[in-house]
Parts: structure tokens; C-alpha cells; sequence
DNA sequence: GTTGACGTTTACGTTAACGTCAACTATAGT
DNA sequence: ACTATAGTTGACGTTAACGTAAACGTCAAC
């Protein structure tokens, strides 16, 4: 075990290859890639291969979690363009708060549309179920719980 | 109003038309045929005009309840094929019942992602909002905080 | 005798976030 | 030399549920 990498050392680690990076999100190398054709990410280069530094591992997990809260990559590379080494990051945050408000009203929009589903769902699988036992409360029910 | 058909007896209605039937049930005339194209529709034909008679329509009504409830076309097709006009429907209802289930273990554990979502979100917009009041928590925190 | 509403078929386009090849290149170990 | 392992680019495929455009028919109204 710890046969390629020292994990020990992970989090003093200067450069990652794609794959340890992968690995470490679990994510596949794929993604990783596709989300630097996306410009979310632009590591270094030896050669062909790429090289990760820390502040890309640090914008891969931001990534990662935007994608968690449902943002688009496009989102997410709206909020990154905005990260400025040098100055406050006011308008990164600012822009960050707008589109999280906006993405909490998605969020729950969809839990409401869910649990409307959920509870007609529970309804329908209880007709059916009570069709099944012989019960069969009326005929018309019975239709219309053939879809649940 | 009332300018196209006499709605008073949409309900004494033996046939309907495409149109009549979008426009009843909120969709448009593409999503009509595109259900006939997957095999949830066969309406009869007129010359090459469609036309729908009361099953038709309850079908769809069947195909739109099952999208509502988060049923892939594919699924409803299936427990519609199920349907026998003659003998019980009870393998049907069967096969309903146990997509529903299936399909309330799906909506379940998306409304729990939605949820931790949710959650992560509204803090990360108070993180946001602290920070934008010049409160600072603390650096760190606010690095944090960059996507939401 | 033409406009306009309604209908038809065929077929490619859309959206998101990757997956899945194919065909290399490069390096290291045996 | 041979093999294993890791990396690369490029391009097409996937999924769902339609949208959209082209190009045409048909019938009644004006």
C-alpha cells in the first residue's frame, strides 16, 4: 500500500500529475482535462505532460465543489475569472453572492417540484398496492393509479 | 373567447386534433409526435392528418403524469404497454408499482442532495454577506468562502 | 386566386459534462 | 530490444426530450 505516492506528503506536495489529482477527487483524468479545455484550469507544462501546482489542486476542489451546489462550469468559470492574487477580492465575492442566490431559488424550486412528486408518488404506489391486496377500492381508482 | 372549439364539450368530444390536444394539455404538437415517434401514441389517421380519440388523450394524460412524476418516456412506455383493455390489469399495475418504488428511492435521495445543497449554499451566502460588511471573519475564511 | 391557418415528413440542432476510442509519445525497468 | 505505465491530442459518442427549419399539401375564407 502508499505503493506510488507518499500520501504522507500529500499536502506539502509542490506539483501533482493528472492522475494523482484524479485519484485524489476521484474524478478521471478526462474531466480534469476537460474542464482546462473549459479554461478552468491551466496548469503548467514539462514537455507535453501538465503539471499541477497547489493553486490549481486549489482551484480544482472550488471546482469540484461548485459543481456539488449544482453551478455550471460556466458559472463556476465566471466566479473563478474573477480571482485577483493581488487586491480584495470584493467582486469576486460579490458576483459569487449574486449567483448563489440565484442558484439557492433553483435549488429550491426543484426540491418543491420533488416533493410534489414524492408525495403524489407515495399516493399512487399506495393505490396500487391496495389494488394488489384485493381490496380494490373502485374500479376507477384502480385506473387511475395504473400509473402510479 | 371561445372563438376555436365550443370547450363546453370538450368533455363530449369523440375526437380531437393535434393542435387541440397541445393546446389543451400545455404542450406543443412536437411533443405529441415525438411521443408517437417513441411508441406512446398511435392516434388514427385521417388521410395523413392524425386523429386522436378518448383513449389517445387519456394516454396522454397517463404519459404527461408519468413526466411529472420524473418517469423517463422510456419507463411510461413500458407500463403503458402493459395496458389490456380486456382482463386485469394486474401485471401492470405491478410493473407500475414497482418503478414507482424505484423511482421514489431516486427522488428521495435527490432531494437529499438537494437538501446538503441547499444547505452549504445558504452558508456560503452568509460567508459572502459577512465578508462584503467588512466584518472579515478571518482571512481564511474568506478564501473560503470565494465560491459560495 | 391568393392569403393564412393548420397539417404533414425528414432530418439536423440543442444542452451538459464528460466517456470512449484511436493512435501516438515518452520514460523507466528488466 | 521489449514491455509496462503514464501521458498526450483529436474526434466522435452518449443521454433526454424535444426545438427548429425546410419544404410541402390542403382547405376555407376573402
Amino acid at each position: 500500500m502508499g505503493r506510488r505516492i507518499k500520501k504522507v506528503d500529500a499536502e506539502a506536495r509542490e506539483t501533482f500529475t493528472i492522475t494523482e489529482l484524479a485519484d485524489e477527487f476521484s474524478i478521471t483524468a478526462r474531466a480534469i482535462r476537460f474542464y482546462e479545455d473549459k479554461g478552468l484550469l491551466e496548469p503548467m507544462r514539462c514537455g507535453l505532460n501538465r503539471v499541477y501546482r497547489r493553486r490549481d489542486r486549489a482551484r480544482l476542489r472550488l471546482i469540484l465543489r461548485g459543481r456539488r451546489l449544482g453551478f455550471t462550469l460556466r458559472d463556476i468559470k465566471e466566479m473563478l475569472d474573477l480571482y485577483d492574487p493581488a487586491g480584495t477580492p470584493t467582486r469576486q465575492v460579490q458576483v459569487t453572492l449574486d449567483k448563489s442566490r440565484e442558484q439557492l431559488v433553483k435549488l429550491e424550486k426543484q426540491r418543491h417540484d420533488i416533493d410534489e412528486a414524492i408525495s403524489e408518488l407515495r399516493q399512487g404506489i399506495a393505490e396500487c398496492e391496495a389494488y394488489l391486496e384485493g381490496r380494490k377500492p373502485r374500479a376507477a381508482d384502480a385506473a387511475r393509479a395504473r400509473i402510479a
